[in-house]
DNA sequence: CGGTTGACTGTTT
DNA sequence: TAAACAGCCAACC
């Protein structure tokens, strides 16, 4: 009886996922704020530790997550210029030191 | 099985 | 505005 995987950390994962599934195109969320929307608050080191393991073709649009102070995370020569290329084209722009106005671009889900 | 690491964050300096 | 700190916890070694 052991060893099987644990069902509520698969699920906790599918629902961070969903979370980053619904985030609208041109808007960004913040780790923290897509753990809290998962129903996992204060989880948000775990919404990046998921993200930075899914395949590098995931279909999901990872790069609408950015930290808390508006910037992205991934480290130089790790997708970031990828990340910033893609937010870029759909209309989300950075200040002079790759910084995202999150009271603009921040996404807001309905209640 | 214990220690380290890190796509984090809110608070305090 | 920026840096330091403490809390957080799964993945790795």
């Amino acid at each position: 009886m052991s060893a099987r995987p644990r069902r509520g950390d698969d699920q906790r994962r599918q629902r961070i996922l969903a979370v980053v599934d619904s985030i609208p195109r041109g808007r960004v969320a913040t780790y923290g704020q897509v753990a809290i929307e998962a129903g996992l608050a204060r989880r948000a080191r775990l919404v990046g530790t998921i993200l930075g393991h899914l395949p590098p073709r995931s279909p999901l649009p990872w790069h609408r997550v950015v930290n808390a102070a508006g910037t992205i995370s991934l480290r130089p020569g790790a997708g970031a210029s990828l990340q910033r290329r893609r937010l870029e084209r759909e209309g989300v722009r950075f200040t002079a030191k790759g910084r995202i106005d999150l009271a603009r671009y921040r996404w807001r889900p309905d209640v």
